[in-house]
DNA sequence: AACACATATGAATTATATTTCATATGAATA
DNA sequence: TATTCATATGAAATATAATTCATATGTGTT
């Protein structure tokens, strides 16, 4: 795999509006109207993001009637979120005069 | 752990040059003039790069004399990785019309 | 001490990503 | 079929990140 590739896929993980997504839908599917609403973001705003996160299958789509539930990819974002953690565990102290800036411990 | 602290990860991972850097830490581990070498871009560059990686604990740093030694924390990284290539490798199919513009497959 | 080499740093510039706003689409319903 | 509701979309505006350039710092050497 290429440099673009990986990328595309961190990109996603990158921002504020998306991690709000993710770690939203962490709990159980929901609708885009239901994500608005627990996130506290404009609609049109949750929607594009949305939209970056199914084109890279972070999330997937199903459709009901006029709604479109959304999913969390949750064999590729568990483990991806629980490596950060791990990492921040790991290497990351109150000592370090970065990590108080880089990471909430 | 809070959003914020995933995007600062993330961030790390998000960038071409900074994969750059990573990918060819991957090999070994490197002064600054030979990964300025390798990846072919300006040292200030590179320099600004490396640091951002370093306060996030994603590479470490050594002195040596007036050179420093930069080398991949490989525990978090290289499963890291991995975990991206087994994601593209079991969600993106040619088929999908956006895969081929996300990832190179 | 003066110089050269390796690397880092700050600030201005430039590039890129994100948000916003207005509007479009598509499904259900009266 | 007109209306409403849920969501998506394009393009302009804005915000944010990355690069560049000039220069500083630190270490070893003459």
């Amino acid at each position: 795999m290429n440099k673009k590739s990986y990328e595309n896929f961190f990109i996603n993980f990158a921002n504020k509006t998306r991690l709000g997504i993710i770690l939203c839908l962490k709990e159980k599917k929901m609708n885009v109207g239901e994500i608005v609403k627990k996130v506290g973001e404009e609609q049109s705003k949750v929607s594009h993001n949305l939209k970056q996160l199914s084109d890279c299958h972070i999330v997937n789509v199903e459709k009901n009637g006029k709604e479109r539930i959304y999913s969390l990819n949750k064999k590729t974002v568990l483990p991806l979120l629980r490596l950060v953690e791990k990492h921040v565990k790991c290497n990351c102290s109150e000592k370090c005069k970065f990590c108080q800036k880089v990471y909430v411990i």
